[in-house]
DNA sequence: CATGAATGAGTCTTCATTCAT
DNA sequence: AATGAATGAAGACTCATTCAT
C-alpha cells in the first residue's frame, strides 16, 4: 500500500520538523490528499464511482473512513479531484508526444511526428488505462458539470492536435483544403477511442497494431499535400 | 389509454365460452412496457441512471411506482430493456444508411454511399441524441455486463461498415493495402463520436458541417485506389 | 380444483333458480367463501400466513384476486375464517372420539375409551395435519387476538377430555386424588403435540406407534384406581 | 454506555506502538450485538417477528436503525441470533435441573430428581417466558430452516430427559416395558407446553401447582417399577 | 358479478457524513 | 490529527386493497 512516500517523509524526525516550523504540515496535507486521490482512482476504476463507498477508498488507502473527510469535503468533490488528477495525467502523457521542439520542415518529419504522437498516446494509455476509463466512461455519466469538464478535456486535446496541424499547414505540408482545427478534431476522435478500447478489455495486440498502422496510413494519404507524399 | 375494439374480435371464436369478468386488454402489456421504457429513456438521459429513481420514471410515465413492477422486474432490468431498445434504434438508424441495393461499380458510387451513410447516421443521431447518450455514456459505467454489451454493439456496427468496404474491395475500389475490417473499425470510431458530440451539447451546425465534409474528404483520399480517384 | 361442487350446484338452470327467488345466491356465496377458505388453508399451510399473498390464494382457488374481496373483507379476516374452519374441523374430529354413548361401568371400558380416543385423535391429525399446523403453529404467532383464540381452543379440548375423566371418576374408576380437570389438561398437552409432530415432518410410523403405546400404558397405570387395574 | 478501563490495560503491551486515532472499544462488538439481541427478543415477543420493524428494535435499543446493521447483517439473521440465544438460555435452564451428580440408587431419589427437574424447568420458564414464546411459537412459523431448528431443540431436550430415564432403568427403577427414549419424549411434550402456557398468559398459580403435582404423581405411578413404589 | 390493472403505504437496507474520544 | 462508531435520509421493492370495465 502507498504508505511508502509518507513513511519516507517522516523519518526527518521531530527535531528536523521544528526547524522551519510550518511547511511540512502543508506537505503532509498534500501528501495525504494525493494518497487518497490515488486510492480513489484505483477503486473508482475497478468498481465505478457509484459502486464505490468511501469505506472502500479508506480501506484501499489504509486509513480510517473518517480521515478522508479531513482532506476532502465530500465524495463528489473527491471525484472532482480525481478528475483533475486524471486530466492532468492524460495531458501530461499527450503533450510531450506532440511537443514540437523545432518547426516542421519536410513531409517525412510531419509523418514521423504524427506517428510518434500516435504511438506515444496509444502506448501511454496502454500503460495507464484507468485514466481514460475515469475521464471518459465514468465522469460523463455522473452529472452535468462533469459532462462539461469532459467536453473541456476533449477540446483541449483537439486544440493541442490542431496546433500540430497548423504547424504542418504553415510548412505547406497539409493537403489543400484541410482545416487544421478539423484535423485536430478527427485525430482526437480517433485517438481517444483507441485508448478506450484498451480500457474496455479488448487487449488484442495484433488488432491494435493493425489499427495503429491503418491510422498512420490514413494520415499519410489524407493529410499530406500531393507533392509532399514521400 | 387507447382502447382497441378487441371485444368485437372475440365472439367469432368457436366454443365462445363467455369468460366472466373484465377482459384482459390485449397488447396492454407491450404497450405499458413500451410506455415505461420510453419514460425511462427520457429520465435516464436527463438525470443519469443512478440519479434516477423509480418514482421519477413513474411520475414521468404518469403512473404509480408500483405499476412499473407489474411490467419490469427491477430497475436494473429496466436498464437492460432500455439498452435493448436503444441498440435496436441505433441499428435501425444505421442499417438502412448502409444497405447496398446493388453491387458497387464505380468510385463515385462508393463515395456517394459512404457520404450517404455518414449523413444518414449523423442526421439520425441528430434527431435522437438520447439513444447514443444512453448506449455509449450511461451504459458503459453501470456494470461489467453492460460494458460487454456496449462492446458488442460497437462490434456489430464495425461489422456492418466492414461489409461496405468489403464490397468496395471486391469492386477494386479500395486502395491497396487497406483492410476492410480495419476501415470499418476506423469508421465506427469516427461515426459514433460524431453523434456523441451532439449528445453532449455542442450543437454548432457550422462545426458539424465542417466535420462532416472533412470526413468525406478523408474517405476520398484515404480509401480510394489511386486510379479510382475521381 | 374445487370447482366441482360449484358446477354441480349450477345445472339447476335459470328456471329453477327463479322459482324460489333468493336462496341459491346465499348458497353460492357460501360455496365461494368455502372454496376460498379451502384454498387459503392449503396455501397458508404450505407457505405460512405472512409469506402467502392474496394472489397465491386466488391462483390456488382458480379465481381472480379481486374476487376474494367480494367474499372476504381482508387478509386478516380470511385468517379468522380459516381459523374458525380449522377449529371446527379439529373439534369435529376429536368430539366423536370422546363421545360417551353410555356411562362407563368397568375399568377395561375406560381404558378402551381412552385408547379409542387417543387413536382417533392421532389418526385424525394424521389425515389432516394442516389443521393443527394452522391452529397451533401459525395462528399463535400472528397477533394477540388469535393467540387468545388458540388458548380458547385448548381450553375447549381440555374441557372435553375432562368430561371423560369426570365420568370415570363418577364410576369410581379414577385413582384417588386424581383431578379430572388436570387429567384433561395433561391429556391435551400430550395429544396436541402428538399431532404436531406429524405436521412438522417426523413421519416415522414406528416411533409414532411406540409413542402411542406408551401413552396407553401411562394412562393404565397413572389414571386407574388400584383395584381397577385389569 | 459502560466504559471499561481498557486503556489502562493497553500500555503494558510490548512494542507499544501508539496507534493514532480513537482506540476501538474492546468488546464493543459483542456488547452491542448482545444489546441488540436483547431488544430484538423483547420486541419480537411483544409484537411478533413479522409485525416488528427494524426501527422498532432500534428504538427499543435506543440506537439508530443504521447501527443495527453494523452488528447484524439482516433482519432474518437477527432472528437466527435471537433463536440461538433463546435456545442456549432454554438449554442452560434445563440442563442443570437434570444434571446427575451421582448415580441413582433408590426410587425416592428418582422421583426427587424428576420433581426437581420439573420444578426447575417450570420455574425457569416462569421467569423468562419470552424465550419459549420465541423458540416455540414464533420460530416455527417463519420458514423451513427455523422449523427444523425447533425440531432440533426438541430432540435435544428429549435426549437429555431420556438420559435421566436410562439411568433410572439401569438402576432397575423403571417399570418393566418402559422405554427411556419414549419417556423422554413424553416428558418433553409435557414440559415444554407447561412453560408455554405461562407464555400465553394463563398465569394462574393455583392451576399451575395442581398441574405440577399431577405431573409428579403421574411420574410416580407410571414410571416406577411396582416394587419400587415408595 | 368477476376480473385484473393500478396503486402507494410501508420496510429493509445502504452509505455519506458527523463527532466523541 | 486520526479514528471508527453512530446515524438517518433516501431508494428499491412488495403486496393488500380498490375500482373501472
Amino acid at each position: 500500500m502507498p504508505r511508502t512516500s509518507l513513511d519516507a517523509a517522516e523519518p526527518a524526525g521531530p527535531a528536523a520538523r521544528r526547524k522551519r516550523g510550518r511547511p511540512p504540515v502543508r506537505h503532509l496535507e498534500e501528501q495525504r490528499r494525493a494518497q487518497i486521490i490515488a486510492s480513489a482512482v484505483a477503486v473508482f476504476v475497478e468498481r465505478g464511482y457509484h459502486a464505490t463507498t468511501m469505506s472502500d477508498i479508506a480501506r484501499h488507502a489504509g486509513i480510517g473512513q473518517g480521515t478522508i473527510y479531513r482532506y476532502v469535503p465530500s465524495k463528489r468533490e473527491l471525484l472532482d479531484l480525481v478528475f483533475d488528477f486524471s486530466v492532468e495525467e492524460v495531458i501530461s502523457v499527450v503533450r510531450p508526444a506532440l511537443a514540437a521542439d523545432e518547426p516542421l520542415s519536410d513531409p517525412a518529419e510531419l509523418l514521423a511526428r504524427v506517428e510518434a504522437a500516435l504511438s506515444a498516446v496509444v502506448d501511454a494509455f496502454d500503460r495507464r488505462p484507468e485514466l481514460l476509463s475515469l475521464v471518459l466512461v465514468e465522469a460523463g455519466a455522473i452529472d452535468e458539470e462533469l459532462k462539461l469538464r469532459v467536453l473541456g478535456l476533449e477540446a483541449t486535446l483537439t486544440r493541442m492536435l490542431a496546433g500540430l496541424f497548423e504547424d504542418a499547414q504553415e510548412a505547406g505540408l497539409l493537403r489543400a483544403g484541410m482545416d487544421p482545427e478539423v484535423c485536430g478534431l478527427l485525430a482526437t476522435k480517433l485517438l481517444l477511442p483507441a485508448g478506450l478500447r484498451e480500457v474496455r478489455g479488448q487487449r488484442d495486440p495484433a488488432t491494435r497494431d493493425r489499427y495503429r498502422a491503418a491510422l498512420i496510413d490514413l494520415a499519410r494519404h489524407a493529410l499530406l499535400a500531393e507533392d509532399a507524399q514521400p
